[in-house]
DNA sequence: CGACAAATTGATGGATCTCAAGAAGGGTGG
DNA sequence: CCACCCTTCTTGAGATCCATCAATTTGTCG
């Protein structure tokens, strides 16, 4: 309950699990402090919003745990996933007052929230941070070109498949996990999150599970949570390379 | 055809319709004479190759004028459109030595080229070139996440309503032109590009356009030549709010 | 004018959405 | 701990939208 000293406070960026991909990734010590005494952590339940489109955006933050999503939706109400936002990824837009989508907690979520004033002035002094957050835009970009191909032009089965690639080459790599046999991936979206991500309704995303699970591409362990059988097998459904290491 | 004087050359960054908005229009004089010292126009004919995807890519560029479009492709040849770039927008990125993407010029194109390290190291000694370039890549994530929305949930008649929109709002940017009445616009993409674009094909195209026509929306005035005969109209038509100004 | 590419229109089939009902899972209170 | 309820997920039947295949027309460039 009593605020930790600030040598203690100051290690907590180091060790935090999401800063060595986080805007904060190459900071110098000195910039670090900065940071940590703008820094305050907020916690968010699924479902929760974060932002709201239109609503003044008082903060920037970094996830440090859970799943984000970023929305876009028409005025009749249909939705688009255009973010899914994981561990060390940036949620908000510093030199924008209002939020032009709105941000919804997936997952139980932490944030790592910076007033977003302040953060600003921070950024602009630092070329270490624009380099970091300029790199990160960058990757955030390749991705939507992969993902506006799958919107565009892949059927509702190579969809999923490569939805679900997506949730094992995430979990191989954070878990660090044997290659071998069947792989469980825990879903950590809802059928409709799916479907909202790949521009499907929610039936359509149970369809082609029950047919990839006809079909001996994956197995079912409960409904948030699947076997693949063949990783390589899920990239050719998905339309995609296989793994390559 | 002799070269011309160096402030000759060097006056012509100054005069150039991209400079206000590319990557250089925060420069400093000193700054846009080394770009002036790097760069080269490059002239592409409708149709011709700037990058093949995983090609070398020896140069970055800005779009003087005309029209080029970034394509994804899957392995079997579909094809969607993941960037459409206009005259001041960037291509290539200067951290990468291979394109990941193909790069097209839809129209007769001229862009002014600066060899990919030296654009590199020039980038990273300049934060004015980097904030600027920050700023052009969050503006083509914006539109990219409305470009998101139309190909996962918008009718294919939103779509090219859509499309048509884009069209015009960019006409009436460039030309300033008297918004009461039909509006003329040129249409300087091809039906398939157009279908690129928006995840279609050309024949939906064809369809949407004439049943556009038929309803009144649309006049035709040659293939490549459309007046609009309402803007609130086609906003609505394509699922958007009505223009403010 | 003639040849070729691009655009248009028609007919058909298939993929996905919509509407609807039933099953499974998760949480709450008795 | 079990029964109940409510949400989420699943499956089915039918309708709709868009892609495909094919033929014709229009436009462009020698």
């Amino acid at each position: 309950m009593g605020q930790a000293l600030s040598e203690a406070v100051d290690s907590q960026c180091a060790h935090c699990p999401a800063h060595h991909l986080a805007f904060c990734a190459k900071c110098t010590p000195i910039e670090l402090a900065d940071f940590e005494n703008l820094k305050y952590y907020r916690r968010f339940e699924p479902g929760e919003v974060i932002f709201w489109l239109g609503e003044p955006m008082g903060f920037v933050a970094t996830i440090v745990s859970g799943i984000a999503t970023v929305n876009q939706t028409l005025p009749d109400g249909r939705r688009q996933m255009v973010g899914l936002m994981m561990p060390s990824d940036f949620i908000g837009d510093p030199r924008r007052d209002k939020a032009p989508y709105d941000a919804i907690s997936a997952t139980e979520t932490t944030l790592c929230c910076i007033p977003r004033r302040a953060f600003q002035e921070a950024m602009e002094k630092s070329p270490r941070v624009i380099g970091q957050l300029f790199e990160m835009k960058r990757n955030e970009l390749d991705a939507m070109q992969e993902w506006m191909l799958l919107l565009g032009r892949k059927t509702a089965r190579e969809k999923v498949a490569s939805l679900l690639l997506l949730l094992v080459r995430r979990q191989l790599c954070t878990g660090s996990r044997e290659r071998r046999g069947p792989i469980s991936v825990a879903i950590e979206l809802s059928r409709e999150e799916m479907g909202d991500y790949l521009g499907l309704t929610t039936e359509t995303i149970c369809r082609q599970l029950s047919s990839l699970r006809q079909d001996g591409v994956i197995a079912s362990n409960g409904v948030r949570n699947l076997s693949i059988n063949s990783i390589d097998r899920l990239c050719a459904e998905a339309c995609e390379a296989p793994e390559s290491a």
